[in-house]
RNA sequence: UGCCGGAUCGUCUAAUGGCAGGACAGCAGUCUCUGAAUCUGCUUAUCAAGGUUCGAAUCCUUGUCCGGCAACCA
């Protein structure tokens, strides 16, 4: 879209913006469109403005400011000088003043109540109210003593006349000011007046220079007023509102709203809780900003409505992590074992790589190893189920980095819980693989008598629905997860860990990755925060035993046939003469159907007929498909065809002179400039060829010339077929007989 | 029920009217001193019915379903 607006010389470079407003924390929605925006100024080598939409002095404040700009910076973007809505009121307000001259907006005193009753509804056309006629020096008297701060709130409100009556509810003389009598965080109280933002908005990014104004779909039925702004105010430019889907993510809420619910009732430590999708939440979480960026380009931009899979988020944080964390032991759930063939005093510090084979970074730590250890109370099973691969009685597993263990006994609790492990290591298994037996299991550790406790925090999905907030019946924080968060307080961890430079990301084998939590973190007692997990195929294998999945849901079945006679629309239009007389003529009922429907395309029908003395059932084809398709962006008589020069296109059609596909594209000229057919056939060559030794010939060369193409399809692949009539007739310049070309190459095939 | 949008694998997203492709997830296998990663292979989709066309996810018609819109919020 961009590239056609260059190309059609509207714009000669781009600008964006990414206008937030300062009354609440940037999420991974915000992250979306800012990626969108800068990105799309980066590749046009045009520029992103950052601008505050400060418009609304109740709810906007200064910490917010800093707070995004924060944010924006972290994910890596660059911009000028910071803009300030509230930095053009001057500007609107004189624009403002402009409309009220031209006899476009006026004051309305009328209350609130009053104003929204008489809108009326989308069935009832709106009235106007008394003050709608009021004069313009009566307006500009008004609206300056608005400013001047000599009316209490709600007293008086701008609006804009445009069309009570309008079908989009938004242009029913929408509200340009309001009185506030409040002090803005940045103008203070040198206004009283404030724009709204489907009147500020527009304003803003002319006032930039914006040439493409991103924004969600919800404004869509916006649009209509953001250009009557634009226009009517004679703004310095002319930007062009795109909508897209804003980002909604599984398991979580992007809506300020529940943002704002969950840290100010306190189900969150704060707008920085790392459970949040906000992206102080994921900075602390110690997700990295690369991850944001190369998420948002992996969700892509559309016009339709959809909800990502926090799957893809885990995914990409996963795959950024994995080869810039060096992998270290932390238990997080301790169980002790003593290795009953170790020496009691006995520490040996064993030199072992921070790095998988399959990273390629290189470094080693060194890890203690002792008579005393922990091990994950996970890893351990009394009775284990089928396909365990770690330890039980008797059972033997490798101890990462270290020896093969077996346990040999199980000391117990009063309850009958495990509380020590006695094992053995096989000393022969250091770096060598253990003699006669396969050892299935690889588990983590620490020695017990170097261990560093630490605390951990294992993040989980905030919510344990897949849309939460969706169910009108019930408040979205009963969907909350209560294991969102769980705190291992007697973690174990090895000493390597402790003083390195707190930003590292570190993988704790067979966990996930983890950073040190910025906040809490102290030398004496680390906290880590996990980023996200490892991928875990156990568990899956585990719990699949579960009875089988149901079925995938019931296809929506064929819909019924219909019944033409059934659609209420087409039984009024068959009941009417004109739709008969056509088919009289031969035109099928489908065709008449559309034609009958509307008059000015019937009158275009009649002398397109008159004029080619073809077919009227080919005639009225051409005209329902090509003419009615044109009339959906712009009105018959604008279109620059005549109904005498769409007739002299069917004639040629009818005779054979061109064929029907080079027809669409001498009728797209027509279309655009209304040159007449027969020259554009004869300017552009398109006249039809249904020569077969000549189309044989290019047939040919097409066949020679893909010969690999050609070998897929005698394997099998007819598909193929397409992809070489258009081929042959690219090769003709477009003025091959298809048809022909079909028959040839289904023989050389 | 007025206006405006939208509909492609389970999910997200591509395809000037010409090979329905990619990613995530899933499945199977490989490998493994991380049940991770890697590597290999596989399954799975054009909302429906008609029409136009040599050829339709794409154009036309009708229908179905979903979303948005009636704040002195943005």
């Amino acid at each position: 879209m961009i590239d056609e607006d260059l190309a059609a010389g509207r714009h000669t470079r781009v600008v964006t913006r990414f206008p937030p407003e300062p009354n609440g924390f940037l999420h991974i929605g915000h992250a979306k469109s800012i990626c969108l925006n800068f990105g799309i100024a980066l590749d046009y080598q045009g520029k992103c403005n950052l601008r505050f939409d400060d418009t609304n002095p109740l709810t906007e404040n200064e910490s917010y400011v800093r707070a995004i700009e924060a944010d924006v910076r972290w994910l890596g973007f660059e911009w000028g000088a910071t803009a300030y809505a509230s930095d053009y009121f001057e500007f609107m307000f004189e624009r403002a003043e402009l409309l009220i001259r031209k006899g476009l907006a006026y004051v309305d005193s009328e209350t609130q109540d009053e104003i929204a009753a008489k809108r009326g509804t989308i069935h009832e056309a709106g009235r106007a109210g008394a003050f709608r006629d009021r004069s313009v020096a009566e307006n500009l008297d008004l609206f300056s003593r608005m400013r001047a701060g000599e009316f209490a709130d709600g007293a008086h409100v701008l609006r804009a006349k445009i069309d009570l009556a309008h079908t989009n509810l938004l242009m029913r003389d929408p509200l340009l000011y309001r009185i506030r009598h409040a002090s803005h965080y940045r103008r203070g109280e040198s206004w009283c007046i404030y724009p709204m933002y489907d009147y500020a908005h527009p304003l803003e990014d002319a006032y930039e220079g914006v040439t493409h104004s991103l924004c969600s779909l919800e404004f869509e039925t916006h649009r209509p007023l953001y250009d009557w702004v634009v226009r009517e105010t004679e703004a310095p430019c002319r930007p062009q509102q795109i909508e897209f889907a804003r980002l909604v993510l599984s398991y979580t809420v992007l809506s300020k709203r529940y943002l704002m619910q969950l840290v100010k009732e306190g189900h969150v430590s704060g707008w920085d809780d790392p459970r949040l999708p906000t992206l102080a939440g994921l900075r602390r979480r110690g997700v990295l900003p690369q991850s944001i960026r190369r998420f948002a380009d992996m969700v892509g931009v559309a016009r339709a409505n959809s909800t990502v899979d926090m799957g893809k988020l885990e995914f990409v944080l996963r795959d950024d992590l994995s080869p810039i964390a060096p992998r270290v032991l932390c238990v997080l759930d301790p169980l002790e074992v003593v290795v009953t063939n170790w020496p009691e005093e006995r520490t040996d510090w064993l030199d072992a790589s921070l790095w998988p084979a399959d990273v390629a970074m290189e470094g080693t730590r060194r890890l203690p190893f002792g008579r005393r250890l922990w091990i994950e109370r996970g890893d351990f099973a009394e009775t284990p189920p089928k396909g365990w691969h770690r330890l039980s009685p008797g059972a033997e597993v490798r101890l990462r980095h270290a020896y093969v263990l077996r346990c040999d006994a199980v000391e117990r609790d009063a309850s009958g819980a495990a509380v020590r492990l006695l094992c053995t290591a096989d000393l022969a298994t250091l770096n060598a693989a253990p003699v006669g037996r396969k050892v299935p299991g690889t588990i983590h550790w620490v020695a017990a008598d170097h261990a560093v406790a630490c605390e951990i925090r294992l993040y989980d999905r905030l919510f344990s629905t897949e849309a939460p907030g969706t169910d009108e019946a019930r408040s979205f924080l009963t969907e909350l997860n209560p294991a969102s968060l769980v705190v291992m307080r007697d973690a174990k961890i090895e000493p390597s860990v402790v003083g390195s430079d707190p930003v590292t990301r570190w993988q704790f084998e067979r966990q996930g990755y983890f950073q040190a939590d910025p906040v809490d973190s102290t030398p004496s007692r680390p906290v880590f925060n996990r980023i996200v997990t490892l991928k875990d195929g156990w568990t899956k294998v585990a719990t699949r035993e579960e009875p089988a999945a149901p079925a995938p849901r019931a296809k929506a079945g064929p819909q019924p046939a219909q019944n033409p006679v059934t659609s209420s629309k087409r039984l009024s239009a068959r009941a009417d003469p004109t739709h008969a007389a056509l088919v009289a003529r031969g035109v099928d009922v489908d065709t008449a159907d559309v034609l009958a429907a509307d008059e000015a395309l019937l009158a275009f029908f009649d002398g397109a007929v008159a004029r080619s003395a073809a077919d009227p059932a080919l005639v009225a084809r051409w005209v329902a498909n090509e003419i009615v398709r044109e009339t959906k962006t712009r009105r018959l008589a604008d279109i620059p065809v005549t109904p005498q020069a769409f007739g002299d296109l069917v004639k040629l059609i009818a005779d054979g002179t061109v064929s029907a596909s080079a027809a669409k594209d001498v009728f797209a000229r027509m279309a655009k400039d209304g040159t007449d057919p027969g020259a554009i056939v004869a300017d552009a060559g398109l006249r039809q060829v249904s020569d077969a030794s000549a189309l044989g010939a290019v047939v040919d060369a097409v066949v020679a010339g893909h010969a690999a193409d050609v070998a897929r399809y005698r394997a099998g692949k007819t598909q193929l077929l397409g992809f070489f009539v258009g081929k042959v007739l690219q090769a003709s310049g477009g003025s091959a007989n298809p048809a022909m070309v079909r028959e040839l190459l289904l023989a050389r095939l």
